[in-house]
RNA sequence: GGGGGCAUAGCUCAGCCGGUUAGAGCGCACGCUUCACAUGCGUGAGGUCACAGGUUCGAGUCCUGUUGCCCCCACCA
């Protein structure tokens, strides 16, 4: 048998052990009609870059669940891919264009689909060797991209579905532009920040007549578009002005006053300045009271001809210059700072401009009820649960979808124009001629789709739909979706509305909410504070195994976690564990035949203990799971491996490894053996990579332990009484090396134990363990503690009064304090105990097993405080 | 304005349906080259569970209110 390396290096074996799976097949999903399908959809990440650290966290969280539902022996298929993102990309490839001096319109549609192609083969490339390092195993086989013939198959569907419904339409209306990306935006996309802004009152004069009206704005160069001055229809200070026309200045237009309850005439002036076409309130207000639109943007951002002698200036510069003349028109009342939200493009981070334009949207009235109802009947729900109020309250307060983008980058808008007779043709295949007047001049709007569109497909566009393929039909619906809290409104919401609409049924059963990775300070990780860490670069220093767990160990479903080098090292620490504990227990089994089979093996109290535990452990960790309290199954399992295994059992054990007894040993090691390929089964789903490692040193195994089968809970090695009853033995050594510590013996010098004990057969049995553990030379029953001699240590454990000679150690008056603390703490107990059973309700009411429990406790703490009371007479 | 979250040890955080003595990691103190591991071992110190009420035999846990942070949405031109 080859022999482990003595240090855990995980460079060494991470991408060889990732190239066996991969080899074996073992993540491919198989249709196979006697298991239960198991599905996961990976969420695609952008190919607009690396991985960060949210996406690894995502990645475990998912793997964890996959890989355990692997080893339960489901038909797993965990689906993976890489989204086209549509503007972000489209974004980047516009920014390195700039730095080459091109523009996208100097290439041409085509040659920029191409170039965007070569993107995603870089990119979509490096996500996936990134996810590979993670040890992610979904089936690389079936690798989709929302861009391919399958998807875009899908997203024609979906759209011809929408809009043979009239559920899709286009029209004019007020929407966000980004003037940079110089294309729509959903509401979604829009990220508000408070900017520092300024307010600026401006008067306009009344039409053939000296007064005027004193209007705010905090964007001076709107009032280029301006059709009207609006006021409270009940304020009485504007009340005559009603009706009355207004000579809008350096424009000369004339615009009414109109009375509309939409204007607060507690703030600013009360007068408010009507734009129907740059701002989504105005665009109301212009509709009641018929009010022209007039818009004086371009696309990217310059005033366009309507603004006159502004035309061609740069918003901010118009802005200026507009705020330049009416001051020396004597206009410009006062200026104000004042702050206020502002919209930002979710991409590039420019302002955004409000604007009425001509657009594709998606009616969401009637697929956002289905979608909140499936959640109110708990066909998906959300892990925590406290997210579907956030889910209800998106799709309760949500908007008409705007999908139209002015993008190349994406599915192309399934609709046609006839030149000639002026037909909207929306086809599932593309037209020839026009279904109308025959022409076969048509043209395809330029448009593209929302990214999201056809995000929100995934779960079954992945599987061909709308081809009943075999693949759909057995492993759809998907079983959990996880993702983050962030992506609720973009995606959840999205494929939950689709999958409902298109597929009738909830696309997944469960949703699990993680939260967001930060910094060491708390900030979010981003690109413009450069607090980012590279995934890659933690799994090249600690490995992929020791990121994982540092990703989940405590950490609560749905909350956020600040990422610190130090847990990386706290996981890779315990890691470093395990790896010691499998090549001590191979170590000692090299040269033996060892049988694992318990049923043959001679148990002794510590193996019953440390089996009792083993079987306790799979229990919680299974239940943890699937309740997807990942955080807390990581925690009882370390718990387990280095408490109870490592500190505990193993040192058990040394006695009888190096005792000289064969026999023994071979027992032993069966146990150690058994105990550990349960363990790495048990972690397998969290440290994928170390735990097949070191499986395959184990003798006897076959195959991988990713295809192993996850252990279960046996209640018949679960030894209940016996574990109890050993943990005895536990106490005892805790409070001899205790007495040691407190009177200052040093650790090498051996002390001679005096036991004053009924379980002289437990401790009899484990006499040689005792010793070793406890640093005792021997074991000496006695009736009472006068045996031991004068300078004397004692203390009072469950199963044994413990005294320890120690001469010139100990200090009469040091010992008696010890003794009267201990008294103290014992009292106090009784005190608890007793003001409870004394507390007629609480044994009138409390479950029996409680109040029995509290009996006995007093009990027993009432034994210990009579010796610890003879213990202190005697001194 | 609407919705949600957080407040527990020096720090970062767990703590399920209310029920032993409230836990972990890191840090801290003391002591250990014990033949798997100093990426380690042993022993320990450290908490009025934000505050005030309430429900209950029993509250860190449930309810109400208060305070202080944080996030999302809407938004006054």
């Amino acid at each position: 048998m080859k022999e482990m390396q003595t240090t855990y290096n995980p460079r060494e074996f991470e991408d060889k052990i990732y190239a066996e799976w991969m080899e074996d097949g073992a993540f491919e999903a198989k249709i196979d009609p006697q298991k239960v399908p198991f599905t996961v959809m990976m969420p695609p990440p952008n190919i607009t870059g690396r991985l960060h650290m949210g996406h690894a966290m995502d990645e475990t969280l998912q793997d964890i669940v996959v890989r355990f539902k692997r080893m339960q022996g489901y038909s797993v298929l965990w689906m993976p891919g890489t989204d086209h993102a549509s503007l972000a990309t489209e974004h980047k490839i516009v920014e390195k264009l700039r730095d080459e001096g091109i523009s996208k319109e100097d290439l041409g549609r085509e040659e920029f689909l191409s170039r965007a192609w070569a993107w995603k083969e870089q990119y979509g490339g490096a996500i996936v060797e990134q996810l590979k390092k993670l040890g992610s195993s979904c089936d690389w086989s079936r690798l989709a991209f929302t861009l391919d013939d399958r998807c875009s198959n899908a997203v024609r569907e979906a759209f011809f579905k929408l809009y043979e419904k009239g559920l899709i339409y286009r029209g004019s209306r007020i929407i966000n532009w980004c003037p940079d990306c110089k294309t729509a935006l959903s509401d979604e996309e829009v990220s508000y920040s408070e900017d520092a802004g300024h307010f600026w009152y401006f008067r306009y004069p009344v039409d053939g007549s000296d007064e005027s009206v004193v209007i705010a704005t905090t964007r001076p160069e709107t009032m280029l578009g301006d059709t009207a001055v609006a006021v409270h229809p009940e304020d009485g200070r504007y009340a005559h002005l009603v009706g009355k026309t207004l000579v809008l200045p350096l424009v000369g237009r004339k615009i009414p006053v109109v009375a509309d309850a939409y204007v607060d005439p507690e703030f600013g002036t009360g007068a408010v300045k009507i734009t129907p076409a740059h701002d989504p309130n105005d665009f109301e207000v212009g509709l009641r009271n018929n009010l022209p639109m007039i818009r004086i943007l371009n696309d990217d951002g310059t005033i366009n001809a309507e603004g006159g002698k502004f035309a061609g200036l740069d918003r901010y510069e118009a802005r200026k210059r507009i705020v330049a003349e009416m001051d020396s028109l004597g206009l410009l009342v006062k200026v104000e700072a004042h702050t206020h939200n502002v919209g930002h493009c979710h991409r590039c981070n420019a302002t955004l401009e409000p604007l009425v334009s001509k657009q594709w949207f998606v009616r969401m009235a009637p697929l956002a009820k289905p979608a909140i109802d499936a959640v109110m009947k708990n066909k998906t729900k959300f892990t925590p649960d406290r997210f579907a109020k956030i889910y209800y309250n998106w799709l309760e307060n949500i908007r008409d979808w705007c999908i139209s983008r002015q993008l190349w980058w994406g599915h192309r808008i399934p609709v046609w124009y006839c030149d000639d007779c002026g037909a909207q043709i929306c086809s599932k295949t593309d037209p020839d001629v026009c279904p109308k007047c025959g022409s076969s001049r048509l043209h395809q709007d330029e448009d593209c789709l929302d990214t999201w569109f056809s995000s929100a497909l995934w779960p079954f566009s992945t599987l061909g739909w709308p081809e009943e393929t075999p693949e759909y039909k057995y492993f759809y619906p998907t079983d959990v979706l996880v993702t983050g809290y962030d992506i609720i409104p973009f995606w959840v919401m999205r494929m939950m509305f689709s999958g409902i609409r298109y597929t009738g049924k909830v696309p997944f059963r469960d949703v699990l909410i993680h939260g967001l990775v930060r910094d060491e300070q708390g900030r979010k990780m981003s690109k413009t504070l450069g607090n980012g860490i590279d995934p890659l670069e933690i799994i090249e220093k600690y490995g992929a195994d020791s990121l994982r767990l540092s990703l989940i160990t405590g950490v609560a479903p749905g909350n956020d976690t600040r990422f610190t080098e130090t847990k990386v090292e706290a996981s890779r620490n315990f890691i470093n564990k395990i790896w010691n504990a499998s090549r001590f227990v191979l170590m000692n089994a090299k040269d033996e035949t060892v049988c694992t089979d318990l049923a043959k093996i001679k148990l002794t109290p510590a193996d019953r203990w440390i089996i009792s535990r083993l079987q306790t452990t799979i229990r919680e960790v299974t239940l943890s799971i699937q309740k997807y309290d990942l955080g807390i199954a990581a925690d009882k399992l370390t718990a387990f491996a280095w408490d109870d295994f490592c500190d505990w059992y193993i040192e058990l054990c040394k006695p009888s490894l190096y005792g000289g007894d064969p026999e023994k040993k071979r027992a032993t090691l069966g146990v150690l053996l058994f105990v550990l390929k349960d363990l790495l089964k048990l972690l397998h789903p969290f440290a994928p990579f170390v735990t097949e490692e070191i499986y395959g040193y184990l003798p006897g195994t076959e195959g991988h332990i990713i295809t192993a089968d996850y252990p279960r809970y046996n209640s018949k090695l679960a030894y209940k009484q016996e574990a109890k009853t050993f943990e005895g033995v536990i106490e005892l050594i805790k409070a001899v090396r205790a007495i040691k510590v407190s009177v200052n013996c040093p650790p090498a010098k051996k002390v001679h134990l005096y036991l004053v004990t009924e379980a002289k057969r437990l401790i009899s049995v484990n006499k040689s363990s005792i010793l070793r553990l406890a640093g005792a030379s021997e074991i000496e029953f006695a009736e009472s503690g006068a045996e031991a001699g004068e300078k004397t240590v004692s203390q009072v454990t469950e199963i044994a009064q413990i005294f320890i000679p120690l001469g010139e150690l100990v200090n009469i008056e040091e010992e008696r304090a010890r003794l009267q603390k201990e008294l103290a703490r014992v009292t106090g107990e009784i005190a608890r105990a007793e003001s409870k059973l004394s507390n007629t309700n609480f044994v009138a009411k409390a479950p029996k097993k409680l109040v029995e429990d509290e009996q006995a406790k007093r009990e027993k703490y009432l034994e210990m405080k009579e010796k610890i009371e003879r213990q202190l007479m005697s001194l």
